[in-house]
RNA sequence: GGUGAGGUAGUCAAGUGGCCAACGACGGCGGACUGUAAAUCCGCUCCCUACGGGUUCAUAGGUUCGACUCCUAUCCUCACCA
């Protein structure tokens, strides 16, 4: 049973510390029922999940499943400093307004995996506003710049020239101190979060905390261009609320190799059955493609449903491999006279009417299925069908 | 507080008085091709009804026929010293 339990916990983690503390946590609820606490921290700076959140929170319910409460933690406080990790500049200060926005949609998505009933939703600003500038100065004498600087990303930016806010220093604290509050039993995160989950253990131990908190780490996902994290500031990311057509398309256009990553850390499949995937692929016995849109399949499906998942699968079909129409065109209407690379503009096909010339001089924008090759066409009145590439599309009516 | 280095398009990064709307790389976009929005190859990549015009190289002034390049002030970053 502990087993078990072990080896699906185990599942695609980057590194645990203190097994044996998880191990006896296990026990204890399989023996005696009773349940323990595993916290993780989101910073609520952009309103919407995306699948590498995702990756943590399907760990969460993991963890549900054997007996844990899971602290969800929503980093209001911080969010007010940001979080430096990743990032190659200081980040923006979000106003308390936009906090309290994000957070709402935030959890609504994250119990589409998590299960409400064993979730506690806490608030970091609840207690650290309570710290106060003594506190606060107290809990910065547990740390030395020195140690500080040993965090990879502070000292790449240290070394690249890149600013350092002072206040940034104070992040890995204050979410150690996080766990010190809520004398959590486990936290999870990202292997990038290391440093500062490993912050929580030392600051438990400098607050007399008798067992410091086991952490465990999940790897970083990479987003569509399978080299850099999966996150919204680079665009890479596929959203947990994108509509069943992006999100399948998305999926389809990883790369093989990326597909990989996605299956074991996203897919609800077994590690075998993944592993038989695999063998198939690789001795021809299976498309990558049709492996690839199982798997995009399974993720639509689990966020939206079989129909929508199914629905955008033959839409993309249509599309990309038949070159077809897709069903759902934005419609937009103007009067009078428009000259073709303004009307480009106007139902946003284009960003610019510089760029709309260049791409008809290239041969990229047709119009009712016809390429256009004077850049200078004015549309008079009457229904347009614009596309710009294989697959911008916009319904244009000239009254 | 002192001294030195630096701030160039989405990012990184050349350019040190005219040849600069500004090399190159990445990204992005278009085309060809394909199992895909993958890979590969080719082209494009500030704005403007446009063989021309406008606005750019931290900000504000100045020198000059002419400045991203020189001068002055300001803001910001980094290093060393205190």
């Amino acid at each position: 049973m502990i087993e078990e339990a072990l080896l699906e916990i185990n599942r695609g983690t980057a590194e645990i510390i203190d097994i044996e503390r998880i191990e006896k946590l296990l026990k204890a609820y399989f023996d005696e029922g009773k349940n323990y606490t595993v916290k993780a921290g989101f910073d609520p700076t952009a309103p919407d999940l995306h699948l590498g959140h995702t990756v943590l929170l399907q760990k969460l319910a993991t963890f549900q499943k054997f007996g844990a409460r899971v602290q969800f933690l929503i980093g209001d406080f911080t969010a007010t400093i940001g979080d430096p990790t990743g990032k190659s500049a200081t980040r923006k200060v979000l106003t308390p307004q936009d906090i309290a926005k994000n957070i709402e949609s935030y959890t609504s998505q994250a119990f589409k995996i998590l299960d409400e009933s064993k979730t506690d939703i806490v608030y970091n600003k609840e207690w650290l506003d309570a710290l106060g500038s003594v506190g606060m100065l107290q809990l910065a004498s547990n740390l030395t710049v020195a140690r500080m600087l040993e965090r990879d990303d502070f000292s790449k930016r240290y070394a690249s020239q890149t600013p350092i806010a002072l206040s940034e220093f104070m992040y890995p604290l204050l979410q150690g101190y996080d766990s010190v509050h809520l004398k959590s039993d486990i936290e999870i995160g990202g292997t990038d979060q290391k440093f500062n989950l490993l912050m929580g253990r030392q600051l438990q131990k400098s607050y007399e905390i008798k067992k410091q908190q086991a952490v465990l780490m999940m790897p970083i996902l990479e987003g569509l261009d399978g080299v850099q994290k999966m996150s919204k500031s680079l665009g890479n990311y596929i959203g947990v609320t994108d509509a069943p057509n992006d999100m399948f398309g998305k999926i389809l256009s990883i790369s093989d190799d990326l597909m990989w990553r996605f299956y074991e850390l996203l897919s609800s499949k077994t590690l075998n059955e993944i592993a038989d995937l695999k063998t198939g692929v690789s001795d021809g016995s299976l498309h990558p493609k049709s492996v690839k849109e199982a798997l995009a399949l399974e993720i639509t499906t689990r966020f939206h449903s079989e129909d929508a998942a199914n629905n955008a699968k033959s839409e993309f079909d249509k599309v990309h491999s038949k070159s077809q129409i897709p069903t759902d065109i934005p419609e937009f209407s103007c009067e009078g006279e428009v000259w073709i690379a303004k009307a480009l503009l106007d139902c946003a096909l284009e960003p610019s009417t510089s760029q709309a010339r260049r791409d008809i001089k290239q041969g990229g924008v047709k119009i009712n299925q016809e390429k256009v090759a004077d850049e200078k066409l004015v549309l008079t009145t009457g229904e347009y069908l614009l596309q710009v590439g294989k697959r911008k599309f916009a319904k244009l009516k000239v009254n």
